[in-house]
DNA sequence: GTCTATATTCCGATAGAC
DNA sequence: GTCTATCGGAATATAGAC
């Protein structure tokens, strides 16, 4: 359908596709241009032709990533699945996911922190999981690490920065 | 008591420290040993003098790190307490943390994979997080991505050999 | 648009004075 | 042990022919 051959794509596309995988393998600054072209089968002076610079082809594949991340969150948010929307009610995983605490940080990451794209069902899975957990697991987590509930409590409201750091991370490599 | 003040402390140790901080906060290939002289507040070519090179420095930063972390781990996994001891008799994290999967590749990683020090208390929590979730929320997850049994199964196999990589990651950001 | 060849920048590592 | 100065390699970026 909207599939192409790999030889009927555009050197642009080749060029992003490629950038796509190896800035998702690698990060941002283990990544060399060089890796890029190889991997597209196009010359190394042709990404700079393209896209000026690293960082801008960077920029452009982030852009594109978290897009799609967030339309899918938004699709499945806006789905009416009763277990899901009882999850959400309880825990503050939409206050994560609507305010800035997340998307600005995001945003932000496009332009410096350099992300990369994830695989979009693990990713959804991982923020799900290191949100919600520590309140399903909450008795057992405090009696582990010798909390009480105000430690407990700073503990999560840590999470809160750090969630969408280590998303981000997390990215990178998956 | 073990503590000192930063000025008592010697060049090789501020050094240590700081790589410690920087590797932390950005990872290898994102760290220059100028930016670890800095934050030492000593001369650059004191690391050489020390540590030889960058990626030796690295190797004994993260040897610690894991170091500690698997003490950690030991002591927590030694502990009778119910409620954890519960939920490892359900799930394989037990399998995850003793066999192969896991050690043998976070101790790959330390020799070539560049990870570094997380917030141990995190670590933790993260590494159940991402473990022990998918199972609570098996239902819901296989409903919202449509997945029947068999797939679902093999999301989760995924994650055996995707989740040390993540925490990986994530220890470099945290 | 695409290539080769080269300029430029950055960074890890080292030499040598003190 | 610590410093300044510099080297050398690697990686990005560009010039210019085709």
């Amino acid at each position: 359908m909207g599939d192409k051959k790999k030889s009927d794509l555009t050197t642009e596309e080749k060029i992003k596709q490629a950038a796509r995988k190896i800035f998702h393998e690698k990060g941002y600054a283990a990544t060399r241009t060089r890796d890029i072209a190889e991997e597209a089968g196009v010359n190394l002076a042709l990404l700079n032709y393209y896209f000026r610079s690293k960082e801008k082809l960077f920029d452009i594949i982030m852009l594109e990533t978290m897009t799609n991340f967030m339309r899918t969150v938004k699709t499945i948010l806006a789905d009416e699945s009763s277990s899901l929307k009882k999850l959400l009610d309880k825990i503050p995983l939409k206050e994560l996911l609507e305010n800035s605490a997340f998307i600005k940080q995001y945003q932000e990451a496009v332009a410096q922190g350099k992300i990369t794209e994830p695989n979009v069902r693990h990713f959804f899975i991982n923020l799900l999981s290191l949100v919600i957990f520590p309140f399903i697991a909450r008795p057992f987590l405090q009696e582990i690490h010798g909390l009480n509930d105000k430690q407990y409590f700073s503990l999560i409201e840590e999470r809160k920065q750090l969630i969408p750091v280590w998303i981000k991370t997390m990215m990178v490599t998956t």
